[in-house]
DNA sequence: GAAATCGTAAACCTTATGGTATACTAAACC
DNA sequence: GGTTTAGTATACCATAAGGTTTACGATTTC
């Protein structure tokens, strides 16, 4: 497995990237919102917001369904969760390294004193 | 706070958000390596994979130092942690789904401790 | 000192991204 | 039925992304 191919994660972190997607998100962390509630907030063209609004759909984080003229939008746990699995992967890498460390301190400091005690 | 402005958040979900990046980083949470070793098993060319590695480094996820005439690697913790925490904060929207997440977390830290016994 | 090794720089190309304006379709509301 | 209201579609633009080639610089190594 020399490279990551994993085309869903790429496009769940090119989601994540953009400041208005998060805003997006933020918005439908609390509860469905349709589009036009969801490009208010944001300074930019209609179109332009719904155009991310289709981003974060392609990256599998929102989910839309249509009711009379209204598309109602809610939020996917999936996809975020296998971003944060991804990272915690080296997360954990990492806090291994930084136990390492403090063993091996908390190994020079009963070292030190046991060498103070027996001089 | 309409738009959530984080110009480090974008910077890093965006440096996740390609294969090789992705690989390079699972390159580095081995330890340290200079840009040849990082470059040789991307499928391009050199400078290609140079300017990837530029893209973390501007993201935070990587420092570099030099010695002598190579480029030596490594891998920064702070910025994975920022974007998982950002994650982390929809946790609520979905708990039941996360409570998977958590046991199989639980599943990969056991993992960890044993093989780290064994080692 | 010549040659190999490790890396940068610049020019260039193609496609993707993020935005606009404008015109249009369809449902709701007097 | 006419008019808001909600949303799509298309054309267009500027810039960023991702890649190549080519040429160059600086350390090792022999």
């Amino acid at each position: 497995m020399v490279v990551d191919r994993s085309p869903r994660l790429d496009l769940v972190f090119h989601a994540l990237a953009h400041p208005a997607r998060r805003a997006i998100i933020r918005q439908l962390s609390g509860g469905e919102r349709n589009l036009s509630e969801l490009a208010s907030p944001l300074r930019m063209t209609f179109p332009a917001a719904t155009k991310h609004v289709r981003v974060l759909e392609r990256a599998n984080l929102v989910r839309r369904r249509v009711a009379g003229r209204q598309h109602l939008c809610r939020l996917r746990a999936a996809p975020l969760r296998d971003a944060m699995l991804w990272t915690e992967q080296f997360r954990r890498n990492w806090e291994a390294r930084f136990e390492a460390l403090d063993s091996l301190l908390e190994e020079m400091k009963s070292e030190e004193k046991s060498r103070s005690r027996r001089h």
